[in-house]
DNA sequence: CTATTGATGGTC
DNA sequence: ACCATCAATAGG
């Protein structure tokens, strides 16, 4: 059996080409993979957050065009990666058309194969580590050669859940919007819930 | 269980 | 000074 269907599989440009919104709910259940030196490392999107353009004081993009952002107003399907906190990556997709600078940022896999043991992708950071996806993919093409989302059956509608961003207090009312989505009840979704209360 | 803090460096 | 994070720590 040859890999005749790995191109077609990959997520088309069509798809990244509409609100961020949108491509962060239904970016739950597909499959991100990295084709890494060391082996192909893929997991199942299941926690995402969207960044719905310059009005969006919680988006990078509200600071305007700059080298860093400059990716975000460019043409959707490709990644944008960023370094935080002097020792993190985090992966964003681009969204809606070039001029519009939306995205979504890809918070937590549930590991498909290839991640080594004691590595875990429930967080953004820990996803590209674990993913070994770095400022080196800055900019690619997500229907590229080793970097790339596969295509999966949608997840419907009544399985997922949604609920404010992380991190985002100093936006204001935009760190309110419930603009993160998660598929209900996985296991591998990010930790920072509040209300762990039993009953 | 909750709350706080240190690590560590790019960005503006 | 701030930060789309995380692990470790201290306290109840």
């Amino acid at each position: 059996m040859g890999e005749v269907c790995d191109l077609a599989m990959r997520l088309p440009l069509s798809f990244y080409n509409r609100p961020a919104l949108t491509v962060a709910r239904e970016l739950l259940g597909k499959v991100l993979v990295h084709d890494a030196p060391n082996g192909r490392r893929a997991g199942c999107i299941v926690e995402t957050e969207a960044y719905v353009g310059e009005h969006d004081l919680a988006c990078h993009a509200s600071k305007g065009r700059t080298k860093r952002t400059e990716v975000l107003f460019g043409p959707p399907g490709r990644a944008y990666v960023y370094f935080i906190y002097g020792m993190y990556y985090c992966l964003n997709v681009v969204t809606e058309p070039e001029g519009i600078a939306a995205a979504v940022l890809l918070r937590a896999l549930e590991p498909l194969g290839g991640v080594p043991p004691g590595l875990f992708t429930n967080g953004p950071g820990k996803l590209c580590r674990a993913m070994e996806v770095s400022l080196a993919h800055n900019r690619e093409d997500l229907r590229g050669k080793r970097l790339f989302i596969e295509d999966a059956p949608q997840i419907p509608k009544s399985r997922i859940e949604r609920g404010p961003r992380v991190g985002v207090e100093y936006s204001g009312p935009w760190a309110q919007r419930p603009y993160r989505f998660w598929i209900r009840g996985n296991r591998f979704v990010s930790a920072p819930r509040r209300s762990t209360r039993n009953t």
